[in-house]
DNA sequence: TACCAGGAGAAAA
DNA sequence: TTTTCTCATGGT
């Protein structure tokens, strides 16, 4: 993928939108929390099932392992899926113990990290990339729906690539910064729910074409 | 009413 | 190995 499309898409994003000041979150492990319940799930509903788990005092790894998960499904009812992400999120939380923590982990390189992620149920490659990037500041690009849609509408890439061919698309075509990884994954989700969506809601974006209007006419912002 | 949302794992082909 | 199915609430 051309560098100096990537770098073009990423000027006008961030002239349209700003600075998106990602992930909301108070801490790192809430953060994580955060990148399991939002899997195929809109942000609103992650926010109730986690003010839920601040009500019940139960935002952290070893109270959420120790919990039913009955009882802690209740609790992230909200978020959708909730008992296939309670189950989640109790394996989560008991890797993270067995582990040592934010600390140990913390310690272990980039690829390593990524590849304990993995193994644990229920994080696949984005979730493990949000963690890696947004909870342990790692250079890591998160491919995501929007991603493709926006890129694939762009003709940059065909949308159908798979998770770590595109993650390298984008790792080699900018330079391994973490603000900016940072910054253009929320940009791109930002513009996702704004205006790149599935269906045609407005006239800013094409989406009877394999190539986003938008972006093609340099008029626009 | 139908579609969509910051996926992943299991089952089926 | 690749494709399809399942999980589920809440907003538009």
């Amino acid at each position: 993928m051309a560098k100096a499309g990537l770098r073009m898409v990423y000027a006008r994003l961030l002239r349209r939108y700003g600075p998106q000041h990602w992930w909301p979150g108070d801490t790192p492990f809430e953060v994580m929390v955060g990148a399991v319940l939002t899997q195929n799930t809109a942000w609103v509903n992650v926010e109730r099932a986690i003010a839920n788990l601040v009500e019940a005092n139960a935002l952290d790894p070893a109270r959420m392992a120790a919990m039913s998960e009955t009882r802690l499904g209740e609790l992230l009812r909200p978020s959708g899926y909730f008992n296939v992400k309670a189950r989640r999120l109790r394996s989560f939380c008991r890797w993270y113990l067995a582990t040592g923590g934010y600390d140990r982990l913390s310690m272990l390189d980039t690829d390593d990290l990524r590849r304990q992620l993995l193994a644990v149920h229920g994080v696949g490659p984005e979730t493990a990339d949000d963690i890696l990037l947004y909870a342990f500041t790692r250079p890591v690009f998160v491919i995501d729906a929007y991603t493709r849609r926006i890129f694939g509408r762009l003709g940059m890439i065909t949308g159908d690539e798979d998770y770590e061919t595109l993650r390298r698309c984008f790792e080699t075509g900018l330079k391994r910064d973490v603000p900016l990884y940072n910054e253009y994954h929320a940009l791109i989700v930002r513009h996702g729910k704004d205006v790149c969506r599935p269906r045609p809601l407005c006239g800013e974006c094409c989406f009877a074409r394999s190539a986003c209007a938008y972006y093609r006419d340099a008029s626009n912002p």
